[in-house]
RNA sequence: GGAGAGGUGGCAGAGCGGUCGAUUGCGGCGGUCUUGAAAACCGUUAGGCCCGCAAGGGUCUCGGGGGUUCGAAUCCCUCCCUCUCCGCCA
């Protein structure tokens, strides 16, 4: 979220900012919330201070053996009062933060302002884009020929959209894992963790799925737990409610989670095959860092997904994300997308976003900087490295062969040997 | 799921109605001593919020929330978590 008291003294960016972001949001509203509960903090912090000098003074009487009951009958009007305004403040405070939850990142400076994907644009391509050849099978109908994929029995068993993958396409999935995993320990210096696919209510917060995109998220009632959209939740909760020191920063985790959307409403859009799914496979790429570094940083991160893409020699393209299109936590955000040459479309297969002190503030996630001996807010990064259930379809429509079979790149052949 | 024991500062561990935001130890930081280091000694070492340009002042926080009281780390209720034993189980 961002911070009351900086919104305070900046509103009219904020509100160009916000409103760039596509949400509406009554600033005055708030304003004149939080200038009710300041005063009313004053009112009562004062009562507060003059009780706590009767309670010294009463003590005092105690214990050199005078009875105190006139001192005591005073202060009982004002504990009272205290009561009173102290419900009045918690009161404000639940409002403010109602409203304080529901105002996204606003967008960094280098980001354009524009609505819906208008503001997008195509930073660099890498590799080569096949245009439209009559053999080309799209990955749905290869799949499931060679027995790798079948989305009528992930729709028997569970519903539709979900896939199940059999024999060499299981397989295939469990290589990606490992390739993927490997490469970004080994190659990009990041620390593995495997995370649970479950979350509380209070990580969903955390990083700013919740509240706005409850209805989006898989549910466990009974027990008010989540299926992880994406192990962005779960890994960057990692650190909710700590103060790292400076000198571990910048701190890097990759780690395999399935990821589980409900994509409520999007039905008939893009849905074919494995392009848009309920269920699928991703490894994610987190990192916190010193504020300072944020952009720098996010640089590199795009980097660390594009290395998986140039591994695997998938044609792609960056796109730096313009206001209207970027997510709610975000300050400035790069997609990548694959080129499907049978499909004829990109597909996105990750998202890196930096989130300035957006995640970090919600999360309450700092570090010490020397100098100063003070806790700061960390700056909190992710992105896909990549995202499967898209990268297989593009995998399997790139390397196809016009027998209808499909070649893999080299770098995956150790693991499926 | 059942029974019991607990959750206190970076960690360990006291306190169990009244100057307790909290004794003490370890660790960290600064200093004295030393050619340097160790040891020893001295000092220092939570965070949030409000007011303030600042210095500083006030207030809140002992797992979360609520209650009793003039006053709660201490008493009561409730939820969460950890540990031990039993049950169940991949």
């Amino acid at each position: 979220m961002l911070d009351l008291k900086w919104i305070r003294e900046n509103v009219d960016r904020v509100r160009e900012g916000v409103k760039a972001k596509g949400v509406s949001i009554d600033f005055e509203i708030l304003l004149d919330l939080d200038a009710k509960r300041r005063s009313r903090i004053r009112e009562v912090e004062e009562l507060k201070a003059k009780r706590n000098l009767a309670n010294d003074e009463i003590s005092k009487l105690k214990q050199s053996g005078k009875p105190p009951t006139d001192l005591i009958d005073q202060i009982k009007t004002t504990s009272q009062n205290i009561k009173e305004i102290d419900a009045d403040v918690g009161g404000l405070t639940d409002k403010i933060d109602q409203i304080l939850y529901t105002i996204p990142n606003i967008p960094h400076d280098s980001v354009a302002i524009a609505k819906g994907t208008s503001g997008n644009k195509v930073v660099r391509t890498w590799g080569e884009v096949k245009s439209h050849n009559p053999y080309l099978k799209d990955h749905l109908e290869i799949m499931t020929a060679l027995g790798w994929l079948s989305m009528d029995k992930g729709s028997k068993i569970t519903g539709t959209a979900f896939p199940f993958y059999q024999g060499f396409g299981a397989r295939l999935e469990r290589a990606l894992i490992n390739f993927m995993v490997d490469f970004h320990t080994k190659r990009n210096g990041y620390t593995e963790v495997w995370p649970p696919a479950l979350v509380n209510r209070a990580s969903m917060t955390g990083t700013g799925q919740l509240p706005k995109l409850e209805e989006d998220m898989y549910r466990l009632e009974k027990d008010d737990l989540f299926l992880i959209p994406t192990a962005e939740v779960p890994i960057t909760n990692l650190l909710r409610d700590e103060i790292v020191k400076e000198e571990d920063l910048p701190i890097r985790y990759v780690g395999y989670s399935p990821c589980f959307r409900r994509e409520a409403g999007s039905y008939g859009k893009d849905t074919r095959g494995l392009s848009r799914v309920h269920q699928f496979d991703k490894v994610e790429l987190v990192k916190f860092v010193k504020p300072e570094n944020s952009l720098e940083e996010l640089e590199l991160l795009v980097g660390n997904a594009e290395s998986i893409l140039q591994a695997l020699e998938l044609p792609y393209r960056v796109l730096l994300l313009g206001s209207g299109d970027m997510s709610f936590a975000s300050s400035k955000c790069y997609d990548l997308e694959v080129w499907a040459p049978a499909t004829q479309k990109w597909f996105e297969v990750s998202s890196c976003s930096t989130f300035g002190d957006f995640q970090a503030r919600r999360a309450n996630i700092r570090f010490r900087r020397k100098e100063t001996n003070k806790p700061e807010y960390v700056h909190t990064l992710n992105g896909s490295g990549v995202a499967f259930a898209r990268a297989v379809l593009c995998l399997i429509e790139n390397f196809q062969t016009p027998e209808g079979k499909v070649n893999f790149p080299k770098v995956l052949l150790p693991y499926l040997s």
